[in-house]
DNA sequence: GAAACTAGTCAGGTAACCTGAATACTCTTC
DNA sequence: GAAGAGTATTCAGGTTACCTGACTAGTTTC
């Protein structure tokens, strides 16, 4: 631990310790959720989505997606929907209390940046977004 | 996508584009291996480690890391003897084989080193590290 | 030298994915 | 306007990467 990491392992760890903190926080704030919800969660758009545009989004096949989705329907956080432009869809959309859970889960996100506003200074928060960018563009495709 | 990430998510996403890369690394250099492998080969020293040892530094079960280890037996990077300081335990030490292995890995961590040098220049490199040191820091324990 | 502890193993279980095949509806295209 | 091609979802079963619990065999402590 305290020897010099090299740069991947910091990020990793950076990212996990963070990471844990949301879903930590929305759990907290009285939602109760498995990580992998967020995967839900961070995709859904207020209109409903459909099953195989979160499982596209999310990288996962239409089937897993489908048991995250009952579970969540299960919790209380969503409910599946006909499609009314398409026959053979269902829109996954979000109930009162799903939409509760993702304002929880933003705010908790919104704490976190603070906390590391608070630890690196405005300036170097800044500093850190700006490298991470030019590193995800450079290494996306 | 195109919208504004959290630093959060970004520290996610430059983590996996880049720890993929480890594994794809030594992989290509001809050493086969799963991705939780690099879990033992980053922990085992170089007189060879204990089960519950690697374990605990790995953040596993004992009975986890066995299977673990069974499977690099298999692949002939490492072997158990018995650890002459303890009658019940066994030493898992690296091979000949083991070795280059992790030495591919040394090779490898260090090209995408130079990679991310290439992308964010020598000082904006050092400026992320030093950022993300800061933030472990302040983070960790 | 018996009791309490530690290292490792064996058996069986679960969560979070996966592939393949079926069902139900929609959209051509002729 | 029905056949064929395509899409959305579901059903069945498999794999992987972990886990818990119970056990054996050495070790330390009093």
């Amino acid at each position: 631990m305290a020897k010099t990491l090299n740069t991947i392992s910091m990020l990793g760890q950076a990212y996990s310790l963070l990471g844990f903190q949301i879903v930590e926080g929305v759990v907290g704030a009285g939602y109760p959720q498995k990580p992998k919800h967020s995967a839900v969660f961070a995709q859904i758009s207020l209109e409903g989505s459909r099953l195989t545009e979160l499982a596209r989004k999310a990288d996962m096949t239409p089937q897993s997606m489908a048991e995250l989705v009952d579970e969540l329907v299960d919790m209380g956080y969503v409910v599946r929907q006909p499609d009314p432009s398409d026959g053979r869809a269902k829109l996954i959309v979000l109930t009162d209390r799903g939409r509760q859970a993702v304002e929880a889960g933003r705010r908790t996100i919104e704490g976190l940046e603070d906390q590391v506003t608070a630890i690196l200074g405005e300036h170097g928060h800044r500093q850190l977004r700006r490298l991470l960018t030019k590193l995800l563009d450079a290494t996306n495709t």
